[in-house]
DNA sequence: GCGATCAGGT
DNA sequence: CACACCTGATCGC
C-alpha cells in the first residue's frame, strides 16, 4: 500500500496519488491509477472546496484513468477539471500560483506501468530536474529499457529522483513468475476444466479492484468464453475490455464477488447465486490470484498450487519483483530513488538501503565518467544537456541502442506499436556509473544454477567484494540468454506446450484430447517456496472419479515451461488495450498547439517527440493542427476524442499564451536534416525545460 | 448523517 | 502469504 505523502521534493507544488493535508493547496494534481489506496482525499469535502474556488486547478491523468473515475458517480464532479493526456506523449503544464500569479512551467510524460487498466508512472521535466514518479508498477525486464521517452539522445536521461513502487522490494521476493506465464498457467488450468462438459465452471476469485482484466481478456479470447462480472459499465468504452465481459450467468468463467463468496463456493455456489444448468448441478472450482514469489531464480517456475479439493491458487502481480525492481532502477540510475511503499516486516531505511546502491549518489566513489577523445567543436554546449553530441561523446566504439524495426510491446493495458530495441539493451555505465554490472556479468553461472530453494540461495550468496550491492545477483540474468525477453515466444503462436517432464507425468486427463495434462507436472521435484509445501510430485487434473480429486491435501503444481510455453497469443492482439470513445463534452476539450522549439526539440529528437502544451489556465477549447512524424500531417485532434486511448501516435497541442510556436519552415528544415542523419546545429540555444 | 480511523475479513 | 479492497465498530463533527 502506497505510503507516499504525494508531494516530491523537486516539484512540492504538484500532488500525485494524494489529495490530503498538505496537498489541498497544490497548484495540479496527478492520478496515476484508479486504485483507492492512491485516491485519498479525492472526493474529500476539503478537496471539493478547494476545487470551487481554484479554477486553475486541474487533475491530470491517463485517458482510461479518468473514463474509470468518472464512470464512479462519487468522482463525477471531477468531470470539469481532469485532463487526460495521453500515454508518451510529452506535455507541457504551467503551475501557476493564484496568490501570486507566479508561474511555472513542467513537462510531464505518461509511460505505462503495467499494473491496472490505465495505471502510468509521470516522468516530469522543469527547472528543478527530472523525476519519476512510478505509482504502482510491473514492468518486466527490460521494459523500462524500451520506453523511448525515458531516452535523450540514445541514452538514459538524466533522473534525479524516482519516487518507486518498492511494493515487493525485498530479496525475499525476488522472483516472480512473468505475467506471460502465469497467464498460461491459469489458461491450460481453466482449460483442462471447462472443456469436460458444459457443466464445469470456474470461479476466479478476484479482489475488487482493476488489474484482473488482462487475465478476462486472455481467458476469453483463448477459450472463447466470456466472463461473467458483476459490473462492467465502467468499461463501456473500451472494447477490447468490454467484449471479453458479460452480466450473464451463463458462462463457465465467473470472476463474480459476493460478501459470502467462500460459503457460497463450499456449497457448491457461485458467487452470482448458480448452482446448476439446466437442473443439472455445477462442478467447480475456483482459482485464486494471489502474488508467489521465488526466492531466485527457478528454472521452471510453479504458478498453479493446488489448496484444496477444488481450490487452486494462481500467480499472479501487479507489482514488479525484487528483481524487476532492481533492472528498472538499474536501468534509470537515478540520483535518488524514494520508495513509495514499505513492504510489511520492512522499514523507510531498510529499503532505502536496498535501493541505494543501484543509485548514482552511492556510487560516487567513481568519478563523474567524462567521455574522453571529445572532438574539438566550435560551438558549446550546455554541459548537463545531452543531446546531439552521442558521436561526439560516445566512448562506446558500437552504438549504444540500435534501433530496431518496431515490435510489439506488452502491457496488460497498454499494446502499442513502439519502436523497441531488438538487442539486449545495452546498459549505459559510461553514462549512469553503474559499474558493478560488468562486473558482475563475469560471473557466469549465476544464470545456470539449478533451481533450488533457500538453502543453496545461501551458495550463491555475492562475493564480499560486491557485497555493497547486495541485489545484484541478478544482473548476470539480464544477460542470459533465458532471459532475455522471448519475444518470439509471446507474440508467435504457439500451440504446443512443450514439457521435457512430459513421459513422467502422471496419465491424465481423459477428456478431450488436446488438453495439456503435461502442464500438471511438478517441476521435477524442485523447490520454489510453493512447492516447497509439499514434495508430492502430484499433478493432476483427473476426472473427478479417479484419485485424482479426493487424493490428499496434495497440491497440484502447475508448472510453465522455461521458455514460456507461450500461447498468449492474444496478448499480442491488442486485446487489452482499452479504447475510449469520446464521451467528454465538446467544453472539456483542450486548445492544443505545438510548442516544437530547437531547444526541446533537440532533446526529444530521437523520435521526434514534441511536447504538448496545455495552458495554465487549461480553459479547453478546441484544438490545433498537429504535427507529428511528418510535418505535412497536420490533423484535428481533439484531446479526449481518440479512438485509440493509448497510442502515442496522437498529439493534441493546446497553446499557451507564451508559448513560443515554432516556424512550419523551420521544422520542416529540421525533419529534413534529422530523416537525412544530419546533425542539427543548435543555433545559440537557450537552456529548455526539457535538456536538463 | 458523514467522514476518518482501526480491526478484521477475503 | 504480503493486494486492494470490503464491512463493521467507534469516535468526532
Amino acid at each position: 500500500m502506497s505510503s507516499f505523502e504525494g508531494q516530491m521534493a523537486e516539484y512540492p507544488t504538484i500532488s500525485i496519488d494524494r489529495f490530503d493535508r498538505e496537498n489541498l493547496k497544490a497548484r495540479a494534481y496527478f492520478l496515476s491509477h484508479c486504485h483507492k489506496d492512491h485516491m485519498k482525499g479525492l472526493r474529500a469535502p476539503s478537496l471539493k472546496r478547494r476545487l470551487e474556488c481554484s479554477l486553475k486547478v486541474y487533475l491530470y491523468c491517463s485517458p482510461v484513468t479518468k473514463e474509470l473515475l468518472l464512470t464512479n458517480p462519487k468522482y463525477r464532479f471531477w468531470e470539469k477539471r481532469i485532463i487526460s493526456i495521453e500515454i508518451e506523449t510529452p506535455t507541457q503544464i504551467s503551475l501557476v500560483d493564484e496568490a501570486t500569479g507566479k508561474k511555472e512551467e513542467i513537462v510531464v510524460t505518461l509511460l505505462p506501468a503495467g499494473h491496472c487498466p490505465g495505471s502510468v508512472m509521470f516522468l516530469f521535466q522543469g527547472n528543478n530536474g527530472t523525476v519519476l514518479y512510478t505509482g504502482d508498477f510491473r514492468l518486466a525486464k527490460g521494459e523500462a529499457a524500451r520506453m523511448e521517452l525515458l531516452q535523450s539522445g540514445g541514452r538514459v536521461k538524466d533522473i534525479q529522483s524516482v519516487y518507486l513502487d518498492t511494493t515487493f522490494c525485498d530479496p525475499r521476493f525476488y522472483q516472480i513468475p512473468s505475467r506471460e506465464e502465469c497467464l498460461s498457467g491459469i489458461l491450460e488450468l481453466v482449460r483442462s476444466w471447462i472443456t469436460r462438459s458444459p457443466y464445469h465452471v470456474v470461479w476466479l476469485n478476484c479482489k475488487a479492484a482493476y488489474g484482473y482484466e488482462y487475465l478476462f481478456t486472455n481467458l476469453s479470447q483463448e477459450l472463447g468464453v466470456q466472463v461473467h462480472v458483476d459490473k462492467l459499465d465502467m468499461f463501456r468504452n473500451m472494447p477490447d475490455i468490454l467484449h471479453h465481459l458479460t452480466t450473464d450467468r451463463g458462462t463457465q468463467v465467473h470472476a463474480c464477488r459476493h460478501p459470502k463468496a467462500e460459503e457460497y463456493f463450499h456449497r457448491n455456489k457461485i458467487p452470482c447465486g448458480t448452482t446448476s444448468k439446466n437442473r443439472i448441478p455445477l462442478h467447480t472450482i475456483s482459482i485464486k490470484p494471489s502474488t508467489m514469489w521465488f526466492g531466485e531464480r527457478t528454472r521452471k517456475t510453479n504458478v498453479i498450487v493446488r489448496t484444496g479439493e477444488s481450490s487452486y491458487r494462481a500467480c499472479f502481480s501487479f507489482h514488479s519483483s525484487y528483481s524487476e525492481i532492481e533492472d528498472f532502477l538499474n536501468y534509470i540510475c537515478p540520483v535518488n530513488a524514494y520508495p513509495n511503499v514499505i513492504p510489511m516486516g520492512m522499514t523507510m531505511d531498510k529499503v532505502k538501503e536496498i535501493l541505494k546502491p543501484l543509485c548514482r549518489s552511492s556510487q560516487s566513489t567513481e568519478p563523474k565518467y567524462k567521455p574522453l577523445g571529445k572532438l574539438k567543436r566550435s560551438r558549446t554546449v550546455h554541459p548537463d544537456s545531452e543531446e546531439e553530441d552521442d558521436l561526439f561523446d560516445d566512448p562506446l566504439p558500437t552504438p549504444l541502442r540500435h534501433k530496431g524495426p518496431y515490435q510489439l510491446t506488452l502491457h496488460p493495458e497498454v499494446f502499442s506499436m513502439t519502436a523497441v530495441s531488438q538487442n539486449e539493451p545495452e546498459k549505459l555505465t559510461e553514462s549512469t556509473g553503474c559499474f558493478e554490472n560488468k562486473i558482475l556479468q563475469s560471473f557466469p553461472n549465476f544464470i545456470d544454477c539449478e533451481e533450488s530453494n533457500s538453502e543453496s540461495e545461501e551458495e550463491l550468496e555475492i562475493p564480499a567484494s560486491l557485497q555493497g550491492n547486495p541485489n545484484s545477483a541478478i544482473l548476470p540474468e539480464q544477460k542470459a540468454d533465458t532471459d532475455v525477453p522471448q519475444w518470439d515466444v509471446f507474440f508467435k503462436k504457439n500451440d504446443n506446450i512443450v514439457d521435457e517432464d512430459l513421459e513422467n507425468l502422471p496419465s491424465s486427463t481423459e477428456t478431450g484430447g488436446s488438453q495439456s495434462p503435461k502442464l500438471f507436472s511438478d517441476s521435477d521435484g524442485e523447490s520454489t517456496h510453493i512447492s516447497s509445501q509439499n514434495s508430492s510430485q502430484s499433478t493432476h487434473i483427473t476426472e473427478q472419479g479417479s484419485q485424482g480429486w479426493d487424493s490428499q491435501s496434495d497440491t497440484v503444481l502447475l508448472s510453465s515451461q522455461e521458455k514460456s510455453s507461450g500461447d498468449i497469443t492474444s496478448l499480442n492482439k491488442g486485446a487489452y488495450r482499452p479504447k475510449i470513445k469520446e464521451n467528454s463534452p465538446a467544453s472539456s476539450q483542450v486548445e492544443q498547439n505545438m510548442l516544437c522549439t530547437k531547444d526541446t526539440y533537440s532533446d526529444l529528437k530521437s523520435r521526434d517527440q514534441e511536447v504538448t502544451i496545455i495552458p495554465n489556465a487549461a480553459e479547453p477549447t478546441t484544438v490545433n493542427g498537429v504535427l507529428e512524424h511528418s510535418p505535412e500531417e497536420n490533423r484535428l485532434q481533439s484531446i479526449s476524442t481518440h479512438t485509440d486511448s493509448q497510442s502515442s501516435s496522437d498529439f493534441e497541442i493546446p497553446s499557451t499564451p507564451e508559448a513560443e510556436l515554432p516556424k512550419r519552415e523551420h521544422l520542416q528544415y529540421l525533419y529534413e536534416k534529422l530523416a537525412a542523419g544530419e546533425r542539427i546545429a543548435a543555433g545559440k540555444r537557450k537552456r529548455s525545460l526539457l535538456d536538463i
